[in-house]
DNA sequence: CTTAATAGTTAAGATCACTGAATTATATAG
DNA sequence: CTATATAATTCAGTGATCTTAACTATTAAG
């Protein structure tokens, strides 16, 4: 990677850093949610199979603190919890619609900035800016699974 | 703004908080910094000058909250807090060294997935993000201050 | 069939952050 | 000068999350 551009993820990163954090910090607070419960509730909205281990080794902490997490969530409506059919150990997560309403609003709520900050540029910098973005979601997708594209 | 930078904005964010909010938690975790203390470090990295009060509001809770947290934060070294001349009810906080070291080193752990996906573009796609971030980030900097603009 | 491994839950205890209220010190207004 | 407002700190109490350890249920292996 050439110096300039490691200057400008560095850049892109504080930025992101000094405009997310505090947005999230107390959008979490107004609704009454821990950092923690969003944030899973934000994990499960992205990846919907998921166990209670895979969340813990996710946020790096026990599963019984998963666990207990998730008993509250379950009991607030904002996440299903059903066994595997396949391993009857393993409980299959899934969020209500409830759910995925709060954990939307919190992704808005975090990157609200940038949506902002798109606003105020011309339409050739708004389209540079899709064609760049597009370019590292689309390579994302490859390094998650290597058949998947962005269906545009 | 036109549907298609739309939809691709919502899946940037997603693909942000998915590979972020993670590295971030198991990081503070590895580290034995709780979530508000990295948070506050990360600000102060960013935003030198603030105050007791400032922080308080940045992430929505009371002045005693932050008194408390940054009290710990002192004692590990990690924020130097003196007194404002101008006006001695206030506080000036700066990072220590150790201070700087820690909320960058947090910075990147919440981003290296960015730098890795960055790392397997081509020399031209990486161009192609330099540019558009350098734009975005350009017009930030104009947000906060109309007459600062990014030094390269 | 028995044993070992895996997934999740539960309970007890420790830690931590947060709030509200009281307190001190400084600055501003009348 | 007096009264009020602002900034920060301290303290007691509360609530939440986390960990360890014990336990249940299911699956896999010998």
């Amino acid at each position: 990677m050439s110096p300039p551009l490691e200057k400008t993820i560095n850049d892109w990163m504080s930025l992101n850093m000094r405009n997310s954090l505090g947005n999230f910090m107390r959008f979490a607070k107004e609704k009454n949610y821990s950092i923690p419960q969003l944030s899973i509730l934000i994990h499960l909205s992205q990846y919907e199979e998921c166990n209670i281990s895979g969340l813990g080794t996710e946020f790096g902490v026990t599963n019984a603190a998963v666990s207990q997490l998730l008993e509250k969530m379950v009991q607030q409506g904002l996440v299903h919890r059903s066994e595997d059919p396949q391993d009857r150990r393993n409980k299959v997560l899934l969020l209500t619609e409830d759910g995925k309403r709060i954990a939307n609003e919190g992704i808005i709520e975090r990157h609200k900035w940038l949506s902002d900050l798109i606003n105020i540029l011309t339409e050739e910098e708004q389209d540079q800016v899709d064609i760049a973005l597009r370019l590292l979601i689309d390579k994302a997708a490859l390094l998650d699974d290597p058949k998947s594209q962005s269906e545009s």
